[in-house]
DNA sequence: GCCACATATTGACCGACATCGATATGTAAG
DNA sequence: CTTACATATCGATGTCGGTCAATATGTGGC
């Protein structure tokens, strides 16, 4: 349960949100998603990964020696409203575009 | 119009969501701001300000000697919406809770 | 014009964090 | 239990950005 604060500190660098969006609706193990970030040392992604771990955002699960991971988007979703409900509170819930 | 990776780097400093806050609802000038903001001295305020109105965050009216800023809830909604787009697209809208 | 006030910009400093190589930990196979 | 593989942690380094004092710019009054 991360505040608003901590949330943005975590979505506020580009490695993490392409660690991310590799993990939006799918399962990666730590390897798949280092070969996927080209340019990338693995003890980096880990670190990200940890953060990710950290804050709540993602879903883990050990299968033998692999770890695999997934964006948890119950949370980023929980986030967003609290952004909203701090910062956007005139805003009518239906204006918000999600879709497209 | 600003991407997810700079609203959350904008968003990622405590200084700047409380003066967000501030400014949410309300029109205020600087040297209000500073007031409002203990320990923080005003070039820091206005650094913060023009980083808030560089991503068009917040709104600007100049009022003689005095400059007056607001929070731009729409951008902020539209921000969120992108995030949402992103890193939630199987959350349902109406499971995202801006109400309390 | 000059002065007083409000805000913005500049330049320097410092802490936080992203990154890496090296190494440690964990796990399964043989 | 040793080996090989997958992931995590450690320690060092470099960069980015928040902060301030000092100064510049802008605005209205006289």
């Amino acid at each position: 349960m991360i505040d608003s604060l901590d949330f943005a500190k975590v979505m506020a660098d580009e490695t993490r949100q392409r660690i991310m969006a590799l993990l939006c609706c799918r399962w990666l193990c730590v390897g798949d998603i280092v070969g996927e970030m080209q340019g990338i040392s693995q003890p980096t992604v880990s670190h990200h990964l940890a953060v990710l771990r950290d804050a709540g955002l993602v879903h883990t699960r050990r299968d033998g020696k692999q770890v695999f991971y997934s964006l948890n988007q119950d949370e980023v979703a929980v986030c967003c409203g609290r952004i909203l409900r701090n910062f956007a509170p005139q805003v009518p819930v239906a204006a918000i575009s999600v879709s497209e």
